[in-house]
RNA sequence: GGUCCCGUGGUCUAGUGGUUAUGACAUCUCGUUUACACCGAGAAGAUCGCAGGUUCGAUCCCUGUCGGGACCACCA
């Protein structure tokens, strides 16, 4: 009897810790074998790994584990992504303080200290627990000195290339953060507000009314607009209207943009309400007017507002607009606005020195950047062409926070030059070091740069990050490197930042291909989320069910879509593990001290089934090269559970209990030969089970010290044959073809007739067949329990 | 609003210009046969979202439409 239940903990952890032992996944630089290199992504330290991660790591490293037995060396680094704002937020959380309160210096000790000792490691974890196939010595996390240091250099480069430039611009910004935030980073939120309509006076003697949800912005605004084809304002195009507490006078605009049936129809445009203010003080040349603090209170310019945020001045001024009698009416109206994802702040737009990478004349030369990748699957591409179609605006990358990587800059007190490290410097803390030379002027006085870097700078930079963890001799080797895999969320930063950086520094792609993966949904195939509490934790899947299981789901999906997790997809991978072990068990029961030694004529039998296994080969293999890691999987698990297990370990059974000394031996490596092509066809998918059977019963006769570093099956056990279609399926395996057919149809008769599948019978078959089939026939009589098979006109199974 | 993806038995899903349209789970029947009952054999169950078109032939290609999802933009 089988043990009920496999202990697969024990399995797994044995085999993890021999990995490592034995370095089976380490690359080896000195190694002559081709290079297929992995650009891993990073992911973010921010708690534990989840369930997307689980399936898009599994996927990866589905490919790098098929990538290694093809016989490539494999370099497959691991980093963890802990400079960013996700970073700052989990710390906070966690030693519930507030980065502003703490400290610059502090705090950044605080977050390096906790990360090293309690974050990481336990992070980290997860990942080695999935079975992925890094070599966790080539290490990295975005916020070490290494990391640092690349990415200043990139900054230093660009600048001197021109591509960098700081400009005081208008940007988002978090008032309670204290920090620009970026597109990303930022959400629609339902708010309920007031519309307030309110009256202008004009020169043209007529009021104008504006419609408006902030109408405490007054002091900052600048203009009022009109649609030029809106006939009740035609006639003001060009006039002046005067505001009124502040009593300023601004004019009054034709722009088209503006929407006739909205509101009023007119729009009091202040410096800044949202994007489209700034986009039309670009457009118009218009002169901002700055009325709020970076901690979002009014300044001096909003005169008795002064000192109030937005909400407390809103109130105030509306009830000032209501004595004047100027308000003509208040809408209560629910709408959308764009608050800060981490504190759900509304957004304000304020302005600000940032340093920006210009790189909107690019555009044209981005989508041929694209156009040079291979994309898997192909039409992800589209999202990549897209988003570069829309780019509006150069890439900003200076954030106002305590812990990243600093901006290496430092400006003269003198001259207000901005003067940069030198490489042999960095990394540098301009507000630590010094600058090695006197600036221009003469002087020695400097101050550095507060800003850091946008976690993008560095992310974007793995491929440099990775290959200057190597001896210099791999460099170029190293560059580009194979393979990018990521999920399709992050094809417009992540993926598009790289290729931006990769192209401006070195003038070529970062990497040759792209596999893109989907989500994982929820069973009902909506996105996982805490607040719709339908997370799934993948840790509790491998205890549950083991990695391998869970691995074997993560193969399920096609290629690039979102799939949705059926836990009885991991009970079908577990499954199928306990089915792996029990048929090798039974093989080898037999085999026992076999030595596998190909015999000088196959049985045709066993002739016809390892073609159907050259067929699979080759299916899987193709399919793998095409990242179609799923496809490859279905295959293999198909022809072991269909053919290896329900046809052909019955067909081959009396055979291997009673047959000749020669019908033993066509058997016996045909079974040992097939068995082993399984078991590396599924090694990518289920690691940790086919190097449990590997090292069980293939490993004394077989030099590999792993099955993972054993070399993938070759489709040539019968014959090589380049291209399989269903002509060389019909010209190689007619024999298997009819013998499978008769097969089911004798099973379905004793099912029929309700008898044992080993009942005794007497088989009459067509005389046709009976001829075609005259080299399989005893197989064909052990499998059925015949006693007899005649030759006939019909079909027939008498008892 | 733009772009992309998806819509296949009760559920999840594979796939294809001509197939008896794949598999898993669930359902029903039979079977304990020297690997496995976490099994085997078999049955039932799908007008391949809907409507047009192209074609000798469409589930597959095209157009429209409805439904689901994702990304982006907008929301004064």
């Amino acid at each position: 009897m089988a043990k009920k239940n496999i202990d697969f903990k024990k399995i797994e952890e044995k085999w993890r810790k021999f990995w490592e032992k034995e370095e089976i996944y380490k690359f080896n630089p000195k190694s002559k074998k081709p290079i297929y290199s992995i650009d891993t992504p990073p992911p973010t330290v921010s708690g534990r790994m989840h369930i997307g991660h689980a399936f898009s790591y599994s996927q990866e490293d589905f490919i790098a584990r098929f990538r290694r037995m093809k016989g490539f060396n494999i370099f497959y680094p691991f980093g963890t992504d802990d400079n960013g704002l996700a970073t700052i937020r989990l710390i906070e959380r966690e030693k519930k303080v507030k980065a502003f309160d703490l400290g610059r210096e502090k705090f950044i000790k605080l977050v390096l200290e906790t990360l090293k000792k309690e974050l990481r490691p336990e992070y980290i974890a997860d990942w080695k627990n999935i079975g992925m196939s890094c070599d966790w010595n080539i290490f990295y996390t975005t916020i070490d000195k290494h990391c640092q240091k690349i990415t200043q250099r990139s900054f230093i480069d660009l600048y001197k290339s021109g591509r960098e430039y700081r400009k005081k611009t208008p940007f988002m910004w978090c008032p309670e953060c204290q920090t620009s935030i970026a597109q990303v980073e930022m959400r629609d939120k339902n708010m309920k507000s007031n519309f307030v309509y309110i009256k202008l006076d004009t020169s043209l003697g007529k009021s104008i009314t504006i419609a408006t949800t902030r109408p405490e912005l007054m002091p900052a605004c600048v203009a009022v607009h009109v649609n030029p084809s809106d006939k009740r304002y035609k006639k003001f195009i060009g006039q002046k209207a005067k505001l009124p507490l502040f009593n300023h006078e601004v004019e009054i605009c034709a722009n088209e943009d503006v929407d006739i049936e909205f509101g009023s129809g007119a729009v009091y445009h202040c410096t800044f309400g949202d994007m489209d203010d700034v986009e039309w003080i670009n457009k118009m040349k218009i002169e901002p007017i700055e009325v709020m603090n970076k901690d979002g209170t009014f300044n001096e310019k909003a005169g008795k507002y002064k000192g109030m945020k937005s909400e407390k001045a809103r109130e105030e001024i509306i009830n000032d607009l209501k004595k004047l009698g100027v308000i003509e009416k208040i809408e209560p109206i629910e709408h959308v606005v764009n608050v800060h994802e981490r504190c759900d702040t509304p957004i304000e737009i304020l302005m600000t020195e940032q340093w920006f990478i210009k790189y909107l004349d690019l555009k044209k030369q981005m989508l041929v950047w694209g156009n040079k990748l291979e994309w898997y699957p192909e039409y992800m591409k589209v999202r990549y062409n897209n988003w570069i179609k829309g780019l509006k605006y150069d890439w900003s990358i200076s954030r106002q926070r305590y812990f990243g990587v600093p901006i290496p800059v430092w400006y003269c007190k003198k001259c207000g030059e901005i003067v940069l490290p030198e490489e042999s410097q960095l990394p540098v803390d301009p507000l630590k070091d010094k600058p090695k030379k006197k600036c221009k002027c003469g002087s020695d006085e400097f101050e550095g740069e507060k800003d850091v870097l946008d976690t993008w700078a560095t992310s974007s930079l793995t491929p440099d990050i990775v290959r200057e963890l190597m001896p210099k001799n791999l460099k170029a080797k190293l560059y580009p490197m194979s393979l990018r895999p990521q999920a399709h969320d992050i094809i417009t930063f992540w993926l598009f930042n790289t290729v931006v950086k990769g192209n401006l520094h070195h003038n070529k792609n970062p990497f040759k291909d792209v596999m893109i993966s989907g989500f994982v949904l929820d069973s009902k195939g909506k996105k996982m989320s805490k607040s719709k509490g339908n997370v799934i934790a993948p840790q509790e899947i491998v205890s549950e069910y083991g990695a391998d299981a869970l691995r074997f789901a993560a193969a399920g999906g096609k290629l690039g879509e979102d799939i949705s997790y059926q836990e009885k997809d991991v009970v079908t991978g577990k499954k199928f593990i306990t089915k792996l072990i029990n048929a090798s068990k039974f093989v080898f029961m037999n085999l026992k001290d076999y030595k596998p030694k190909k015999p000088k004529k196959l049985e045709k039998l066993d002739e016809g089934f390892l073609i159907e296994l050259d067929r699979t080969i080759y299916l899987a293999t193709s399919y793998f090269e095409d990242y179609e890691y799923s496809r490859a999987k279905f295959n293999a698990e198909n022809f072991f559970w269909k053919f290896f297990c329900d046809f052909y370990l019955e067909a081959v059974k009396g055979r291997v209990y009673n047959g000749t000394k020669r019908e033993k031996e066509s058997a016996f490596y045909t079974l040992y030969t097939s068995l082993l092509a399984i078991l590396k066809m599924m090694a990518p998918f289920t690691p940790f089970i086919t190097e449990e059977i590997y090292q069980n019963y293939y490993k004394k006769n077989e030099k590999d010290k792993s099955i993972h570093i054993s070399a993938w099956p070759k489709q040539d056990f019968v014959k090589k044959i380049e291209k399989w279609d269903d002509k060389n399926i019909k010209s190689h395996a007619n024999e298997l073809t009819l013998f499978v057919t008769l097969l089911t149809q004798i099973r379905a008769e004793k099912t029929k007739a309700k008898k044992p599948m080993n009942a005794e019978c007497i088989l009459t078959i067509n005389k046709i067949n009976y001829e075609d089939l005259k080299e399989v026939l005893e197989d064909l009589k052990n499998v059925t329990n015949a006693k007899e098979i005649k030759s006939g006109k019909q079909f027939k199974v008498e008892f």
